[in-house]
DNA sequence: CAGCGCATGGCAATCGGTTGTCAAGAGCGT
DNA sequence: ACGCTCTTGACAACCGATTGCCATGCGCTG
């Protein structure tokens, strides 16, 4: 009646499985973690009737044990955001494939929820991976400093990020309208907290200097469609030609306010986004916008952290990846009103 | 050495507390858990002293010793698909709120994923919300029976269901078709699997069949953009005049792929969809669709589900949510073709 | 003042593993 | 044949909380 070898039982403990094969339950744990400390026989036996049992290890008991929760957290600003899907998808797949678990957390664009995420999580998870911090340098420093993480497009001393390198892109979205003859264009910026808004409008406002382009910032604004419409009128409001707006939501966005407006893109206001997220390729227009590989993004920071957690393992600790990015021309820019 | 009530050592634990106030642990567990079983004095100090460490309850160690793990998971077939953020921004909301984490897997369309899935949480998890199984009507019976479970889109026995009821909306989006002129519609079926591409197929059938006009299934096709060519070419071929899509993911695709061919929605070809996902009020043109209130049904799924897990608290188990649905009407559908 | 009951809080077992320590036994060399 | 080393597996402590059981001590009642 105490231990009972049925299917349908409760799961199977290793004690189960100890006292159907006669030998201790250290041994089957041992047996299982470390088959090369146990006699084949008896480890074969063992994990035979594992099988059998259909045992499964019981991940909390595991835990509380060893110290190692076998999941890792993955911090996102707005889950409904896009930009964050195949980031989260590839950090997915790749834990997955290492054996962890993905706790995923929307901390609502929240320092506060965000640091109590990361508090909490110090506790069930062995390492996280923190996109698009809100918190600011010394508080994520020193969160790092108490777990094993991984910032994707955020840079803090001591902390291994992957960076996606938006910025780069930057000169070539500005050649591309300037070869449309712009020469008046505004950066709408995203939230003021943001470290990647920030580095692209340093991008930008460098590369307009060496061409001696005239380039403003107007914002900041919320990272959502709904922004668009302040951010539009903002623009049309500058005077400006052409736009270069910190992601792909503030930009749809723009596109439906300029239609509201009866003001049409390209022809009189040209628009680019950054991130190529869904739906950048069937909005009206098509969105001019900056692509980068996010899926593999979500690797490489899945890998950076394992590296972090078995530094035994090959693979030297990088600090620092970055992305390569790239324009992708579609049909909401064109050649500059001539009015 | 041992016990060191530093704020930068290692968390501190119900140990700590106890040693700090000059009593038991056990003492501290139930000044906790269950305040009004010590006295009020007692109960003061120690809450005070958790303060003072920073104390927060170890999640495995709770886990294991009460058998509840104070998270709940929940299963979604494909994380990018649109249609899961505000259900998963619903869940989530609500599972904080009640003290839940949220344990978000992508099943990757796959049945053996999500069985799998199951079997694991069934430790790790207090209960699952599992959103348009892929699993047949046993499977998904027998792994109810082992854990709590509500599901989203699915009816099986015995088990609680939230079901957006786009059925509902199918006798209105054929008015609107026939209104329009339309007397050949087709319908594109989702996965084989999705109970709910069924139940939109029935729904709208019968429709057709009261209304006297022919339509005519085509399908299936996997529910992602890229299907919305193939989708948009069967559907050409077939003659008829309006689609009733299985989602808007398809719905999308098949107007990109019509624009290809030249053909032109509405004056062409009308489309509706279903869901009413993001990017569906603006692609070319937005699309004519079904909405939901999608981020609801993420909290009554997980209102019901907690229901189950505290038969004590109030509200009666309810064990079906039927959440209501109507026809948006945007540009992507017009009058029937002249020629 | 005796006796009863209840509020209070301590002890210890328990959850399911991991891991350090140690004894027993096998196998080897000399 | 003796003794050494190395392999093997058992024992038990431990991770951090929960919880049933019990002893203490208080206040109240008769």
């Amino acid at each position: 009646m105490a231990t009972q070898p049925m299917a349908t039982g409760r799961p199977a403990t290793i004690h189960d499985i100890a006292a159907l094969c006669g030998v201790a339950a250290s041994t089957v744990s041992r047996a299982l973690a470390n088959p090369e400390r146990v006699n084949i026989r008896t480890r074969e036996r063992i994990q035979a009737a594992a099988v059998e049992l259909n045992y499964t290890p019981n991940s909390q008991a595991k835990a509380l044990s060893s110290g190692r929760t076998g999941a890792v957290g993955v911090l996102v600003p707005d889950i409904t955001n896009p930009f964050y899907f195949d980031l989260i998808r590839g950090t997915q797949l790749q834990l997955k494939a290492a054996g962890y678990t993905q706790l995923l957390v929307d901390t609502e664009e929240s320092d506060e929820v965000e640091a109590s995420t990361l508090e909490q999580l110090r506790k069930s998870a062995d390492g996280v991976i923190v996109a698009a911090s809100r918190l600011n340098d010394e508080a994520l420093a020193a969160a790092a400093a108490r777990m094993p993480m991984v910032t994707v497009n955020r840079d803090v001393d001591g902390v291994p990020a992957v960076i996606i390198d938006t910025p780069s892109a930057m000169p070539q979205a500005l050649d591309h309208l300037i070869s449309l003859g712009h020469t008046s264009v505004a950066y709408v910026s995203g939230p003021a907290v943001s470290q990647s808004s920030a580095r692209r409008w340093i991008a930008l406002s460098e590369a307009a200097e060496e061409r001696r382009v005239a380039v403003r910032s107007i914002g900041p604004f919320a990272p959502k469609t709904q922004s668009g419409a302040a951010a539009a009128d903002a623009a049309v409001h500058s005077g400006v030609t052409a736009c270069i707006v910190f992601n792909d939501l503030i930009a749809i966005g723009m596109l439906q306010r300029l239609r509201e407006r009866g003001l049409r893109v390209p022809e009189d206001m040209s628009i680019v986004g950054c991130d190529d997220i869904f739906g950048a390729d069937f909005c009206n227009p098509p969105l001019t916008t900056m692509s980068s590989p996010i899926e593999q993004a979500g690797r490489v920071a899945v890998s950076m952290l394992l590296a972090q957690l078995n530094p035994l393992a090959g693979g030297g600790n990088r600090s620092r990846s970055v992305m390569p990015t790239h324009l992708t021309v579609r049909g909401s820019t064109g050649p500059v009103p001539t009015n």
